[in-house]
DNA sequence: CCCCACCATTGGTAACACCTTTCAGTGAGG
DNA sequence: CCTCACTGAAAGGTGTTACCAATGGTGGGG
């Protein structure tokens, strides 16, 4: 359940510090090593029979992260959730991995909403011709897979198309966030929070999104672009029973 | 041997590798260790007369933020901006403290203005009673320093406000930015491109933010700081856009 | 109450065996 | 003579162990 071979850098195989990093990032994000939670590169090594090398080159990945702060003579320490740097790709893959999924899918869809707006009205400016073309594809075969109900592989193109948006926008922080959205997006039916069945209105949505895009029309693109988050939040509204 | 110690002045306490991951991550979001170029472990040890261990750890902090990747035979490969992890704050240290420290500047600011308005948004309805006091306290304190022209304690107030705004927001994703607004703040006013007195518009725009998240009303507090960053962005605009 | 000595624990160095991957060299076949 | 597949050596990261240095919390003594 946890520790499914987190791929989330340039995909080598498992070394041995990655999966002992793997396990104790998902045990702090998930709460199991509270913050103020001591630990000790010995018994690092002795947990996962490792040699001490191994242990601190996971220790300052951890720490690195903001999960961990490393002093001398007082050891390892886990830090308060605060402090993680929750843009990390394999921070996010671990909380969103872990319990609290839900919370974390909640304000990553609000970070959607801040950003992909934008990002479509950029693309609007300066995507290239050959990505215009790329999007209208899209959406005409996401209409098609959307309509015979095939979830999977719209989900693919789904994901490929706000890639593609965040991408075109030309603004490097925007396109930073396709790993996240992807996560998101993913994220989401295997939560089984998948709110369009593909709905009508979504696919229109898209339409609209692609086709304002491709002409250039930024106003627009935002607009729909907006509206088709708004749907996204309405539908993901019903699962929140967390308050803290 | 130039074995050279290079302490960019990044504050932390000066730990071997940091001082190595400093000069090597400057280096390579500078440009000139450029995408595609091979070191070795050897080289690093030779270059800053570390011992492995320490050429080893910053290899792997080096790749745990996309710059480098590390296999066997081959050796360590600088990568290509694209797969650069931007939201760390290390990276984004070192991009605003090297050349294309404006394109920088102009993306992040782009992420501000996607960003910004829906956490004041959030920050009018999930604030609590004393962060909402402090917003007025802000303002108040900022109209004197800025009409008195002191740019810097004016600053530093306008990082309070911000940082207190995203972290009244409720959302982690928007808390996390904080670090990278301040860098913003800073980064501008280091840059010049804060004219000498902060215009009256924006201490306007920057009570009318207060107001509205004192008051609640959220809707106002969006349009005012999205009026507010229009400011901010139009005021950069003269610096002259450089396309890559 | 303050100061100092102790020692647990990380920080850093050194030397080593091992495994994977590349690449050059070699030979056979066309 | 050219091409291609095989082969083996070397390059360079991966992982291990042992050891010393620095440091800062703790507790004991004044």
């Amino acid at each position: 359940m946890g520790t499914e071979r987190a791929d989330t850098g340039a995909g080598h195989g498992a070394s041995l510090h990655r999966s002992v990093l793997d396990a104790l990032g998902s045990e702090i994000t998930a709460g199991t090593l509270a913050p103020g939670h001591g630990l000790t590169l010995d018994g690092i090594q002795e947990r996962f029979g490792v040699s001490r090398t191994v242990a601190r080159e996971t220790m300052r990945l951890l720490e690195s992260m903001g999960l961990v702060v490393s002093r001398r003579r007082v050891g390892i320490t886990v830090q308060p959730p605060g402090s993680w740097h929750v843009y990390d790709p394999r921070v996010i893959w671990w909380r969103l991995a872990g319990p609290g999924r839900d919370t974390q899918l909640r304000s990553l869809t609000e970070l959607r909403i801040a950003v992909e707006p934008l990002a479509a009205a950029a693309a609007a400016r300066e995507a290239t011709t050959s990505q215009r073309e790329r999007l209208l594809e899209l959406a005409v075969e996401m209409r098609a897979l959307g309509e015979s109900g095939r979830l999977e592989p719209f989900m693919d193109l789904d994901v490929e198309m706000h890639s593609l948006l965040l991408r075109a926008s030309g603004n490097e922080m925007f396109a930073a966030l396709t790993d996240v959205v992807a996560a998101v997006l993913r994220g989401r039916t295997q939560l089984g929070l998948m709110p369009h069945r593909p709905v009508p209105e979504a696919l229109d949505l898209h339409d609209e999104v692609a086709r304002a895009v491709a002409a250039g029309e930024h106003e627009a693109a935002e607009t729909a672009m907006r509206r088709l988050l708004a749907e996204v939040r309405d539908a993901m509204a019903p699962v929140r029973p967390r308050r803290r």
